[in-house]
RNA sequence: GCGAAAGUGGCGGAAUUGGUAGACGCGCUAGACUUAGGAUCUAGUCCCGCAAGGGGUGGGGGUUCGAGUCCCCCCUUUCGCACCA
């Protein structure tokens, strides 16, 4: 304590005035805080329920321990604590678990930096954020921690590869993969941002070709789609970016007979517009299609070649960006037009992309504007074979593509049908002739898993010279990640090929000699059944128990930012529903409600960065206040959706409105006639004392609203403190007068449980001095009196022409006519009136009156 | 370029969903208590005006007795997608 503190409690030894004063500056959250983590867990009330009768599962993203918990994991986990307490003052039987998302990238990065091993590095950091976690009092059953790093964990992870495997989901293949060149690894192309790598925004990717893991989350992809309409209580936004990843679309494949070639030979183009099929004038094959240099003409080659060339060179930037001149070459060769046999030039040009559809297309310049752009450029027939409504389109006059509906022409067995209805009659047509067929094409590409990185999850999979690739028989897991590595400075091959001890092993089907698959998975994998593994963490056998899982899932409630909304989220349905097909889970979908919390920014709103050196430190708030005045001010200052922007002045208020609750419950509480108060009772009341009391049940009622619907507790908190300047208002406790004093012993109560989700220490001191004998999270929640949100007298405007004039007050039960009657009556209304009659009266009832005149 | 959301005091944000715009908090102003205060308390604080009154939710139009809220056009910002045939 300061000198001065020490000072001003000297002085107040002789004023009863200065008491109060007195006891807010002493009081200190850090001196009571401590004592009630220690409780909850001595009373076992964050331990989940074995058998639970009515379950809700609570579950916030887990975290990435790279240094300590910061003021992002600081919001969303006192979110998903307030969901968490508020469930169980419910009496809910609640599962809220914690891990650590461990294995990854910044972990060796660091471990480089500062020459130590990445799991050394990742534990460390999981100590020092776990404890901050505990001290934030956060409500977790911390016997179900999941580490996803520990053998314990990542033994199931490869058992998960291992049954993709098994379900033909995971397999190999050469492709052409992202690749970052930081990292040195590949990347998903859920994680290729504008081109560039999602962890270096600055850097490129490039493109290599690598035999590669994927999983073939494209067989799922209608499923993904589809089950989107049953999350109705996720955000909007995140299921329209779901919705537009996976971006379903439905065409036609069309085959081309290739003149000069052998007979089977086709070229297969895939369109949406199948009905435009005869204004396809030519074709065009993205550079990196396999049929590229078979049909390139020698007299075409070089310029073939080096276009191609230039294309690869291109980074995906700049092939990406939509406004760049089209260029291409031609190839030399001549496709046949499926329906009407002409010989159509085939173009090899770089807007088209290689992995979607087929990589090539038919060019349709009238109707479609890229291969409008295309043709002008390079002088090719410019066909129309729609002709919209009332218009009267020329291919030689044309100055832009005409890509919307009207009636076929030129199209001979097709001529004056409309269009929406020519897609399907095309398709047909194509299928009788053999010539195409309806498809439907995904935007969404299958899943590359594959990491040439040290700190992550074998795959369990061996390559032999004899049997090829064989999966490590399940009895034979985990495949441990070596230790003590010393090599693992990423060099664009995984480090485990040069760790013989691993690397080298017996075949399991023929046991001559193999090698195992040297690189390791996603840390994405490790995340798409975490949520599972909660339910079950010290199975050793198994993932998880199925009748465990039976009784948890789905996850009641997920909250996280919404930056997974096409990575993780996807991941995790794909995962849930794989092993809803494997037998191990009812449900289909993890999550019924997804909320997703904005950002802490600083207070200028920028990033907190190290670099900027701009971070705020939760640990130093703590130091200070505690951890509710903190937490109260992160649910006060934005709604929990939007940004918050950090502002330290912002929490003078919150501790200001801690402190005066503070004192107005400790001087309540020491009142001689606190023990002895009885029921309210709301006729013996003054006015003052009951419009404290319904401000005290609205904040109750507003922070119920809150919490069952749009976790804004901004508004709630707001509601408290008007309570609380309206209590005050009234006077210090000690001088309300016998009738009323039951209003301010309600208060106390019932605050302390409404507000125990927001401020748990805090309101579970309040409520122990109260008298509470257990815990005010057993206490529950409390009721509100509807009674007592009731007013006497609401203020009435009347409004002449819409503008407000007079203020009346009445009963809110005033009827139309009475309402009426008292604002004609009114003299100020008489005065502005000034003899009118008004044209008309409109009355709401309990709201306003408007007169017309 | 396409799609979505949002623009309210000096600032963060409210507004019971078409009914008193600016709750609550920060900041600011004045006063009180103080040796002192970056503490505490009291009062005030959208703008113009001494006042009566007038104006006001990015701009412009419209619907309505009444619009921050609904409709149309424009501007700005943020986010997502970005040649997906």
């Amino acid at each position: 304590m300061s000198n001065d503190q020490q000072q001003n409690q000297d002085l107040g030894q002789d004023h009863d005035q200065d008491q109060d004063q007195d006891d807010s500056r002493s009081f200190d959250p850090r001196t009571f805080e401590p004592k009630w983590r220690e409780y909850w867990h001595e009373q076992g009330l964050d331990r989940t329920p074995e058998n639970p009768s009515n379950k809700f599962y609570m579950l916030e993203m887990f975290a990435y321990p790279s240094g300590d918990i910061h003021m992002g994991h600081f919001r969303n986990y006192t979110i998903g604590d307030v969901v968490a307490r508020y469930q169980k003052m419910l009496g809910k039987d609640v599962l809220h678990p914690f891990g650590w998302d461990a294995f990854g990238l910044p972990a060796e990065n660091a471990a480089i930096k500062h020459g130590i091993q990445p799991g050394e590095w990742t534990l460390s950091n999981i100590e020092k954020s776990r404890s901050s976690l505990q001290q934030m009092g956060i409500s977790y059953d911390w016997d179900r921690e999941l580490v996803t790093c520990r053998e314990d964990y990542y033994k199931h992870t490869q058992w998960m590869f291992l049954l993709l495997y098994e379900r033909g989901l995971a397999y190999r293949r050469n492709a052409e993969v992202n690749w970052c060149p930081i990292d040195q690894t590949v990347l998903a192309n859920e994680h290729v941002v504008g081109g560039c790598c999602w962890r270096h925004p600055d850097t490129p990717v490039e493109k290599r070709t690598l035999e590669q893991w994927f999983f073939r989350i494209t067989d799922y992809a209608d499923r993904l789609l589809d089950n989107l309409d049953q999350l109705d209580q996720w955000p909007e936004g995140t299921v329209k970016q779901q919705r537009s990843w996976i971006g379903r679309s439905e065409g036609a494949e069309i085959d081309y007979r290739l003149e000069g070639l052998a007979e089977s030979d086709t070229l297969t183009v895939f369109t949406t517009r199948p009905d435009t099929l005869w204004g396809a004038t030519f074709l065009v094959l993205a550079p990196e299609h396999p049929l590229t240099a078979r049909l390139t003409t020698d007299s075409q080659r070089e310029e073939v070649e080096a276009y191609v060339a230039q294309a690869r060179s291109k980074t995906e930037i700049e092939r990406m960006d939509a406004t760049r001149d089209k260029d291409g070459v031609f190839s030399g060769s001549y496709a046949k037009h499926p329906v009407t046999g002409e010989a159509v030039p085939i173009w090899v040009a770089d807007y088209v992309l290689a992995g979607y559809g087929t990589g090539s297309i038919m060019g349709v310049p009238a109707h479609d504007q890229r291969d409008f752009e295309f043709a002008r450029k390079y002088d090719l027939e410019v066909r129309v074979v729609v002709q919209p409504e009332g218009a009267r389109l020329d291919g030689a006059t044309l100055d832009e593509a005409a890509p919307g509906t009207g009636k076929l022409v030129a199209s001979p067995p097709f001529d004056g049908t409309e269009v929406p209805q020519g897609i399907p009659d095309v398709i047909r047509y194509l299928e009788e002739q053999g010539v195409g067929r309806g498809k439907i094409q995904y935007r969404l590409r299958d899943w590359l898993i594959s990491r040439q990185r040290y700190w992550g999850c074998p795959i369990p999979m061996i390559h032999c010279d004899q049997c090829g690739v064989v999966p490590v028989p399940l009895d034979q897991l985990p495949v441990e990640l070596p230790k003590n590595v010393e090599n693992f400075v990423p060099s664009g091959r995984s480090p485990l090929e040069d760790v013989k001890e691993f690397f080298e092993v017996e075949c399991p089907q023929c046991g001559g000699a193999a090698h195992r698959d040297a690189d390791t998975m996603d840390t994405f994998v490790d995340s798409s059944w975490y949520h599972l593994r909660f339910l079950d963490p010290h199975n050793t056998e198994e993932p998880f128990d199925r009748a465990e899982a039976a009784k948890w899932l789905p996850v009641d409630y997920y909250i996280g930012g919404d930056e997974h909304a096409t990575g993780h989220l996807l991941y995790f349905r794909f995962f849930t529903q794989v092993l809803h097909d494997a037998g191990w889970l009812d449900i289909e979908e993890p999550v019924v409600r997804l909320f997703h919390h904005g950002m802490v920014m600083d207070d200028k709103g920028e990033v907190m960065s190290k670099s900027k050196g701009n971070v705020v430190a939760p640990a130093e708030l703590f130091a200070r206040d505690g951890v509710d005045i903190p937490r109260l001010a992160m649910l006060f200052f934005a709604p929990s959706a939007d940004e918050i922007l950090w502002n330290e002045k912002g929490i003078d208020g919150v501790r200001r409105f801690v402190q005066r609750l503070w004192s107005l419950f400790e001087e309540t509480v020491a009142d001689a006639r606190y023990a002895a108060a009885g029921e309210v009772r709301p006729d013996a009341l003054s006015a003052e004392a009951k419009e404290g009391r319904r401000l005290l049940h609205w904040a109750v009622e507003r922070t119920e609203t809150s919490l069952e619907g749009d976790l804004n507790f901004n508004t709630a908190i707001a509601a408290f403190m008007e309570m609380m300047n309206a209590l005050r208002k009234v006077g210090a406790p000690a001088t309300w007068s016998d009738d009323d004093f039951p209003v301010l012993a309600e208060a106390v109560k019932m605050t302390s449980r409404a507000m125990a989700p927001l401020a748990p220490h805090l309101s579970e001191e309040i409520w122990h001095r109260a008298g509470g004998a257990e815990s005010v999270f057993i206490a529950g929640w409390p009721t509100v009196d509807p009674e007592a949100l009731k007013r006497d007298e609401v203020e009435i405007p009347v409004q002449f022409n819409g503008k407000l004039r007079v203020r009346l007050h009445l009963s809110p039960k005033a009827t139309r006519e009475e309402m009426e009657i008292a604002a004609l009556a009114d003299v100020r209304v008489q005065e502005i009136l000034d003899g009118q009659e008004p044209k008309r009266v409109i009355v709401v009832p309990g709201r306003l009156v408007n007169l017309v005149v």
